[in-house]
DNA sequence: ATCCCGTATGGGATGCTATGGGATAGCATG
DNA sequence: CATGCTATCCCATAGCATCCCATACGGGAT
């Protein structure tokens, strides 16, 4: 479970630590590094573990081979994914094409989003923040409407 | 898995890099080269190791012998098939064939495709990208349609 | 307050990757 | 046989990625 949000420094060499929280997280996953990739939707980066990409990658499978669709699932994940194994410290250094696509600076914002989490330059994201926080305000009705769900595997929090 | 995408430079001599990534991954299937052929959907070439190539031929076989569509696959395919090995730096040169179907000049673009990777002109790609992700953004929904599988015999990702 | 430890950050040193070009060997052609 | 072309091999190099070590900082315990 990836939550809280992080903002560390980019260095001179492109370096960035991933937050000690979340290392740990993945670490439990067996993982020594992150995959990424950039959003469809939003201008930011998603990242995670091998968990979430193995189930991407099964929900790219279960498409026909010769739908359109499924090339293009192709291409916009696993054609724009990068893997990146944590350095000796912790950190990672993003691509460019990455880097370019979220606009990162010298700053970069982890955003924990439960099995993923988001990376964002610190004014877009407090921007995206804004608005997301106004449209729930709005229709805070609706949230209550939904019955909470039985139960699913949920991670214990007693460790 | 092929994932990724890098773009090298083709030299003066016809040679270009494949990238390390993929070289380590067709390395591990113990290939010193890789298998290459025109694809027929796209103004690219697709290439991969031995294990793609059997698989491509074990499809063809399993067809009927009469069947025109055997012929088409096994014209497309086979016969346009290329093998090429590493030089002792990692380097390939392409046919004048391969090179004239994808249009390629001075760069080739190499994208990672799960178990294939493909070979790009670099502006093709991008024209191909861009109508791919347009494409998966109206249809997000149906990715999430599809459920996760549990979980498979999954890589470490720790080396 | 002081100590201790883990996290984030910075920078030197080193190794690897992509790239370029000279040299050599094979092959075809006149 | 001489000549040109091509495919290799081999070496050199620039840039980048990674390792390793040092430092700064903050929180918790003593």
């Amino acid at each position: 479970m990836f939550m809280g949000t992080f903002t560390n420094k980019v260095d001179s060499k492109g370096r960035v630590s991933v937050p000690a929280e979340f290392r740990a997280r993945l670490d439990e996953e067996g993982s020594a590094g992150i995959i990424c990739y950039p959003s469809f939707t939003d201008q930011c980066l998603e990242g995670g573990g091998p968990r979430l990409f193995d189930n991407l990658q099964d929900m790219i499978e279960q498409m026909d081979p010769y739908d359109p669709l499924r090339d293009a699932f192709e291409v916009s994940i696993i054609a724009d994914c990068q893997r990146f194994l944590f350095d000796t410290e912790g950190r990672i250094t993003l691509t460019q094409k990455l880097v370019k696509h979220a606009d990162i600076d010298d700053c970069i914002t982890f955003v924990g989003r439960g099995d993923k989490f988001q990376m964002w330059n610190l004014t877009c994201y407090e921007d995206y923040r804004y608005k997301a926080r106004q449209l729930a305000r709005e229709n805070r009705g609706l949230l209550l409407r939904h019955r909470p769900i039985p139960k699913r595997d949920r991670e214990e929090w007693n460790e």
